[in-house]
DNA sequence: CTACCCCGGTTCAATGAACGAACCGACACT
DNA sequence: AGTGTCGGTTCGTTCATTGAACCGGGGTAG
């Protein structure tokens, strides 16, 4: 999407971001980056994405700014790709989505979010009721009335924990 | 993208409203529609996309409840698409694509938005800074320092004018 | 009456993207 | 020496997008 064949001629901001952020599965990656998934591999468990296009989507989200690769061993090589502050950014586009899916299109949140100091339940537009806007490091995700996915990283995702805290499965 | 290879066994909002949302062009004919377009062939004037692919993504609207289409003449048949409720309240989302689009990815903006009664340019949040949230019949758009497309369309949605407030171009 | 235009589409061949299976290289462990 | 893990690449098949051509109902100008 992003070579030649674009939004182009597009005057707004939006088509902009669609070349970036509009290709299938970008987001969902994006998404998962929130929840803090940071290997290549955790990311193609989650989303049962083919490795091609995964590793064409992270690409592109590190060219754009959205994401950025970290080495965190030497011997061998080892990679996690984590997201930029401007990554970090897209949490309310994210919510703001999942919001207008739950109201609209229904089904049962797997994943609900309150604010971690106070416990309260986020509003619609991503801040806490009680303490107005919050950054996502100080949000909390805590498991809902939703089915879940039952792979390891799914799994170790189902406890509460904040966003951007790195996920571990087991094994 | 919305027959059988979908983002199938994903557990969360984000994918089912994708699923709807995430197809190419589909946003920028929801974002165009909140600007007032109406008319199939504005849509395709103004997006210059294929009239199959604008055909196709105004059926999956209309299916999954965020257009519907409405006769307004008789002869010959003529119908123009609009918004449910469930489609403007896609408003927030699409406004927070385009604030993180301009603050991360830059380019001057073709269309500014403020509070229709207090003149107030709208916070990023998409409430009115001085009289907190507004419902999008209450946001008037107007231009911005950025480029505009020229097309007869575009030029009528370059002078202020209100979301949802339909398109007509002269002639 | 005829020709041409507008609107809202559909059809079709060519191109490009996504999919999934197979393979690969570096290293660790047994 | 063989097996496993991680982070990929390659490749043939399938699916989606594109742009050009066509179409039909009706209005309008000559």
């Amino acid at each position: 999407m992003a070579l030649g064949k674009d939004y182009v001629g597009q005057d707004c901001s939006l088509s902009r971001a669609l070349e970036l952020l509009g290709e299938r599965w970008t987001l969902l990656v994006v998404q998962n980056a929130l929840y803090g998934v940071r290997r290549f591999s955790d990311f193609q468990v989650r989303l049962d994405i083919p490795k091609a296009v995964l590793s064409d989507r992270l690409a592109h989200l590190i060219e754009g700014g959205v994401m950025r690769k970290s080495q965190y061993q030497t011997a061998p090589p080892r990679y996690e790709y984590l997201l930029t502050d401007a990554g970090i950014e897209l949490w309310p586009v994210i919510f703001a989505i999942g919001v207008w899916s739950r109201r609209n299109l229904g089904g049962e949140p797997p994943r609900l979010f309150r604010h971690a100091e106070c416990g309260t339940d986020l509003v619609p537009s991503g801040d806490c009721p009680k303490c107005g806007p919050i950054e996502p490091a100080e949000v909390e995700m805590y498991p809902g009335p939703g089915p879940k996915r039952m792979d390891p990283v799914s799994r170790a995702m189902n406890r509460p924990r904040r966003l951007l805290e790195p996920v571990i499965p087991e094994q």
